[in-house]
Order: structure tokens, then C-alpha cells, then sequence
RNA sequence: GGCCCGUUCGUCUAGUGGUUAGGACUCAUGGUUUUCAUCCAUGCAACAGGAGUUCGAUUCUCCUACGGGCUACCA
């Protein structure tokens, strides 16, 4: 069991884009295959033609490398494989492994509906010349598994040891009736051609486990290390879905998150590195990973965390990738402005925004007057015309300030108050109203300095021709 | 129905045959801040239930309950 060759997979089937199941999958691959120098490949399942789309494929892959999960080449496509599939039918055949069954889907799914849920084997020992007849009649078939008496057990990485009995295991279909062949024998084959030597994916695998490695073992093929990862659930419990909502990693990407981000909190979910860290970048994690540390049960994926988690990345990651993430993000954002100055804004409001929309949101003032006043904050800031009155003296001395820096302009807000005998608040909430439209932000000095002379009296007089209202 | 897996605060988790069962998120309160955020402090809050083993079980065993997965000519 003590491999040295590390060469690990994840093989989504493009039947939707990337979701956050798949992609802790993916990642968890990843950082085995990293920290092993081992190599990371990806297989697309395509064989089920009927739902399988090549603009999931893009999607995916897009995804994939936004994560920073990069792989290696070649990339893998099923449907490229059919031939050696066939040739390991013909030979799993020859010796008996395989047989064919006459039995239609209707009949079948008919006897489970009363409760029958085995294949109750009625093909299992069809005579040879009972076979050539209803093949010369062109009857469609398929090819079963034949499973021999006894049991399988496997060491899993992170369940432990589990035992199957073969009298639980249905002799499984190979080859559809269309000819086409099926999940459990293509994972097998493709497994074996890419010489995976660990098998890392989700607890809905386990059962279909079993099954495989018999058919790695009539095959002839070494059978790999398993590992399954617990599931992630949604808060009612439920295996995460699109019903969850956000279940895609392509949503987290437009609301701004920062991939190092998500990477972050699907590595924490049913995993812990054995201390109390729980923020790393992605590189951290590399060298932290462990599947020995990985949680046997399904984790509900929580917003909130994810929130947190993506706020104290924001304010580790430099300003300067910030901003050009956030021009990836929205062409348009800070269009026109100089560089120092949307650096002095990332600046300002790196540790309120937690993601990048939360930075386009919020730095939007800095850019245009505000359109509305927020009602709440009117009631609370600029209640009456006394406002007005004072709003209107502060505009003077402000007008009269010729050096436009916040110490002096702190200077003058505290002279202000001193000599009308005011708290603080009784300008600085006005200001701000008037300003931002808002009660909420950077230290109203910071917002007034960066905005200038021009832009802020300006918006004052609007206000003061506006409010109260 | 059968089989497999699981069960520590609301959530993610640490942990041990004897602990005040620890941390993080959330929430609440207080401090800092002109506001918000940050930061700091404090608080609320958990071993599913029942037997057994044991001097002693959250920890080991069994049973029950609950939850999840599989039981496809999906992957």
C-alpha cells in the first residue's frame, strides 16, 4: 500500500457547471497531489451523452483554473477512450466475467416498483444457444458483471476498514444496450490508463467501491488507494444543491470572493490542520494538508463563515491586486481616477468590505454624489432646519480653508463645535449625509481630504438646498 | 425494504478512561472609534438516548433513535 507514485484525478461529468461539492473534491486532490510532488489530472465523464454539454466542459475548467487548481496535461475526455473499453470487454468476456442480458428496462424497473430491489438474476445462466438465438433475432441486451461468491474489503484513507459481502452487490451492467459503457467500468479502465495510484472523491462513492476494485481484479489491474470525502450539506441537512441556492463556484466568483478564499473555507470544511489556524492561503495549505485529519461526516456549508473568512483575506491581500481585481471585476470601476487616489480608497476600506462587490458598493461615493440620501440616517442626522443653519457657517469656514488636508481639516471641525458649543456628531453625521447619502464609512476627514475642496462643498450645497425635506 | 457510513455548543471543529469539555463563526453585552468596519474583553451555548465493561465513561462494546449515502441501461 506504501506507493511512490502519487498521480491522483478528479473527473467531473459536464452535466452542470462546477459546484462546491466538486470543487472541494478538486482542491482536495490538488493539495494531495502537491504536497506529494505528485501529479493532479482532470477526466471529463462524458459517456452519458444525453445530458453531457461541452459548454459545462468550458465552464468547469474556467472555474478550476480561477481556483488555481491547475493540472496536468493531457486532459482526459472518456469518450476518447471507447476502444480500450471495448478490447477489456472482449477479454472479461472470454473468461466469463460478463454476460449478456435480454432482460428490458421496463421489466426491471417494474419489479422494483413491488419491492424487488436486486437484479433477481434471471440471465445470470442462459443457456449458449438460448443467447445465439435471441442475438440472431437482433433482441437488444446488455452486459452484466457476473459477481462470484465471497466479499471485498478495502482500507479506506479516511473511513477505515470496510467489508462488503457479495451477496449485497447486483451483478451491475457494463455495457447499456446502445453499447455504450457504463460509469463503474469506464472509471475502472480510465483509473488503470492514467496509472492513479489514489482514488479521492465523495462519500456517494463509497458503495460503488466494491464494485470496482472486482472489476480491477478480473481485470487484471492494480487496484489504487481510495479515499472518500464526506459530503457538504445544506443547512436543512441535504446533500448542497442548486435548491441551497449559491451552490456554484461561478456565483462566488461574481459576488467577489477571491479564490484564495474559497479555497480557504472548503479546505476547513470537514478538515482541520490540528491547530487553532484557520486562515490560509492557498500555498499554506499545500503544506497543512492532510487526509488523515479529514472528517468522517458531511459539514453544512455556512455563509457566514465563508463571509468572515473572505473578510480577513481582503484585508491580508495587497491593495494593488485588489485594485486589479476589482477593475476585473467591473470595467468600469474607478474609471478616470488616478492610481493614488483608488489606492487611498482600497486603503481606507480594506477592512470594511469583505468582498469585491462589497468594495464596489461601498467606494461608490468616491466616485458620484450620492443620487439619494439613505431615509434612516436623514431622521438621525438632519432632522430640521437647524441643521441647515449650521451646515451653512461650517460651509464658510470650510470654503475659507486654503490647505485641504484632514489635519487641518479636523482642525476646523473642533474649533466649530468649540465655539458653538456642540458635540462632535452634530456636524459630522450632517457632512456625512451630505457626502456620502450614508452614516457609514472611513473617518469622515479621510472621505473629505481624498474627495477635495470642489467635490465636497459642492455636495453640501446640494444638501443644503435638498434637506430636510 | 436491504447494505454502508455517521452523531461534541445553532454551525465548523479540538479533545480525553478521571478536563471548569477547548477554539472559531454567529449572536448578545461592554471598551476603542464622530459612524460603520476593524481590534480587544466578557457572556450565551454541546458530548442523541438506553444498557453493558469499569472504581470511574463524552471517550470502549452493544442496542435504539436520528441523519446521510448507495441500491440506474447517471456519473
Amino acid at each position: 500500500m506504501t506507493n511512490s507514485v502519487f498521480n491522483v484525478r478528479f473527473a467531473p461529468s459536464p452535466t452542470g457547471e462546477l459546484h462546491l461539492g466538486g470543487a472541494r473534491t478538486a482542491l482536495f486532490n490538488w493539495l494531495f497531489a502537491k504536497y506529494n510532488n505528485g501529479k493532479f489530472f482532470l477526466r471529463i465523464e462524458d459517456t452519458d451523452t444525453k445530458r453531457s454539454r461541452e459548454i459545462y466542459t468550458d465552464q468547469i475548467l474556467d472555474s478550476l483554473s480561477w481556483l488555481g487548481l491547475n493540472w496536468e496535461e493531457p486532459l482526459i475526455f472518456q469518450s476518447e477512450r471507447l476502444n480500450e473499453y471495448k478490447i477489456h470487454i472482449k477479454s472479461l468476456l472470454s473468461s466469463g466475467q460478463l454476460y449478456h442480458c435480454f432482460c428490458s428496462k421496463n421489466d426491471l424497473s417494474e419489479l422494483k416498483d413491488k419491492g424487488h430491489f436486486k437484479y433477481p438474476g434471471t440471465c445470470r445462466e442462459l443457456d449458449h444457444n438460448d443467447i445465439k438465438t435471441r442475438l440472431n433475432q437482433g433482441a437488444s441486451f446488455t452486459y452484466r458483471v457476473r459477481i462470484p461468491d465471497g466479499n471485498t474489503k478495502y482500507e479506506d484513507m479516511i473511513y477505515g476498514s470496510i467489508n462488503v459481502d457479495h451477496k449485497e452487490l447486483d451483478d451491475f451492467i457494463v455495457i447499456r444496450s446502445d453499447g455504450s459503457p457504463t460509469y463503474n467500468f469506464t472509471a475502472v479502465v480510465d483509473d488503470h490508463y492514467m496509472d492513479i495510484s489514489h482514488v479521492i472523491r465523495g462519500e456517494d462513492h463509497v458503495s460503488n467501491t466494491p464494485k470496482q476494485i472486482l472489476l480491477y481484479k478480473a481485470l487484471g489491474f492494480n487496484v489504487p488507494v481510495f479515499a472518500h470525502l464526506p459530503m457538504i450539506l445544506g443547512a436543512d441537512g441535504k446533500r448542497l444543491s442548486k435548491r441551497h441556492g449559491a451552490a456554484g463556484v461561478q456565483t462566488f466568483r461574481e459576488e467577489g470572493y477571491l479564490p484564495e478564499s474559497l479555497n480557504n473555507y472548503l479546505a476547513l470544511l470537514g478538515w482541520n490542520p490540528g491547530t487553532d489556524e484557520e486562515l490560509f492561503s492557498s500555498d499554506d495549505l499545500i503544506q497543512k494538508f492532510n487526509l488523515s485529519k479529514v472528517q468522517k461526516k458531511g459539514a453544512i456549508w455556512d455563509e457566514k463563515k465563508m463571509h468572515w473568512i473572505s473578510g480577513q483575506h481582503m484585508m491580508k491581500t495587497g491593495t494593488d491586486h485588489i485594485i486589479d481585481k476589482l477593475r476585473f471585476n467591473d470595467p468600469d470601476w474607478g474609471k478616470g481616477s488616478s492610481i493614488s487616489y483608488l489606492v487611498s480608497i482600497v486603503e481606507l476600506l480594506k477592512v470594511r468590505a469583505k468582498s469585491l462587490s462589497e468594495f464596489i458598493a461601498q467606494s461608490d461615493y468616491f466616485f458620484n454624489s450620492p443620487l439619494s440620501y439613505d431615509q434612516e440616517a436623514l431622521q438621525k442626522a438632519w432632522g430640521d432646519n437647524s441643521v441647515n443653519t449650521r451646515m451653512q457657517l461650517l460651509a464658510v469656514n470650510l470654503l475659507t480653508l486654503e490647505h485641504w488636508r484632514k489635519d487641518y481639516l479636523q482642525n476646523i471641525f473642533e474649533l466649530f463645535i468649540k465655539e458653538h458649543g456642540l458635540g462632535l456628531g452634530k456636524i459630522i453625521m450632517p457632512i456625512r449625509l451630505a457626502v456620502c447619502g450614508t452614516l457609514n464609512g472611513p473617518a469622515v476627514y479621510d472621505i473629505l481630504e481624498l474627495l477635495g475642496k470642489d467635490e465636497t462643498l459642492k455636495r453640501i450645497n446640494v444638501a443644503l438646498k435638498e434637506l430636510p425635506k
